[in-house]
DNA sequence: GCGACAG
DNA sequence: ATCTTGTCGC
């Protein structure tokens, strides 16, 4: 797998790099028979575009993968990945059950060049991934959306279906799922459905979520890293 | 040039 | 991206 994007910090590679990125992305799928499902999030201290990134990737029938690292790059709209993609792949490594698919906290096709940070971990360590974003990047969503759990509408960029508009939860928010990699977007949508049991976010999102959480106050509570 | 901008 | 109590609506 190409992990020297661990190495790019121009804003100027890491655009050449997402349109690699973009052109290895599978959108067909290629999942295995029962895959063990697993959630990727991270968390950090609030407001710190630079700081540590403590990174879950959560199984639901098993303990997460974490890890803290400081990544090379900040936080840049539209470049989310080169933040976070290193230390969940970082995190992935750690994990002795290699999960068979992934739900990203964050856009998958769903991105400027097409190749959200679903996209950017899936390719990179080569597992299907979805992509379960809590508000858009770009595009926009075409029509209404019904209220009632799995009423959807399509999300529109540049005449191009990117992503669906999701109603994972009766008259919540919706979320916009996205094809990460090695999956089709009506399969993406099917699993989000399925995993989500009437919440808003599937149930792998909430446990990475929490695990990221739980990693960073680890963190926090060891008086060495007060400094600043 | 201006505004918008996942987490 | 975080933190927190109560409060409101299904």
């Amino acid at each position: 797998m190409s992990r020297e994007w661990l190495e790019v910090t121009s804003l100027k590679e890491a655009t050449a790099v997402q349109r690699l990125i973009a052109a290895r992305v599978e959108t067909a799928n290629r999942i295995g028979p029962s895959p063990r499902v697993a959630g990727a999030d991270v968390s950090m201290k609030w407001r710190d575009t630079r700081g540590p990134v403590h990174a879950a990737i959560a199984p639901v029938d098993g303990a997460a993968g974490t890890l803290t690292a400081i990544p090379a790059f900040p936080y840049v709209p539209g470049y989310l990945g080169f933040r976070e993609a290193p230390v969940l792949a970082a995190a992935w490594d750690a994990m002795a059950d290699k999960p068979g698919l992934i739900l990203v906290d964050g856009q998958g096709r769903a991105h400027p060049r097409r190749a959200g940070v679903a996209c950017q971990l899936g390719v990179m360590l080569d597992v299907p991934t979805i992509g379960c974003a809590k508000s858009l990047l770009c595009g926009v969503v075409e029509g209404a959306i019904g209220p009632a759990a799995g009423d959807r509408a399509p999300v529109i960029d540049r005449g191009e279906l990117v992503a669906m508009a999701l109603r994972t939860r009766p008259r919540a928010a919706p979320i916009y799922v996205s094809i990460g990699h090695r999956i089709a977007l009506d399969t993406a949508i099917d699993w989000v459905m399925r995993l989500s049991e009437g919440r808003r976010l599937p149930l792998p999102i909430r446990l990475a979520h929490d695990a990221a959480n739980a990693t960073r106050r680890a963190y926090e509570a060891t008086a060495t890293h007060q400094i600043s």
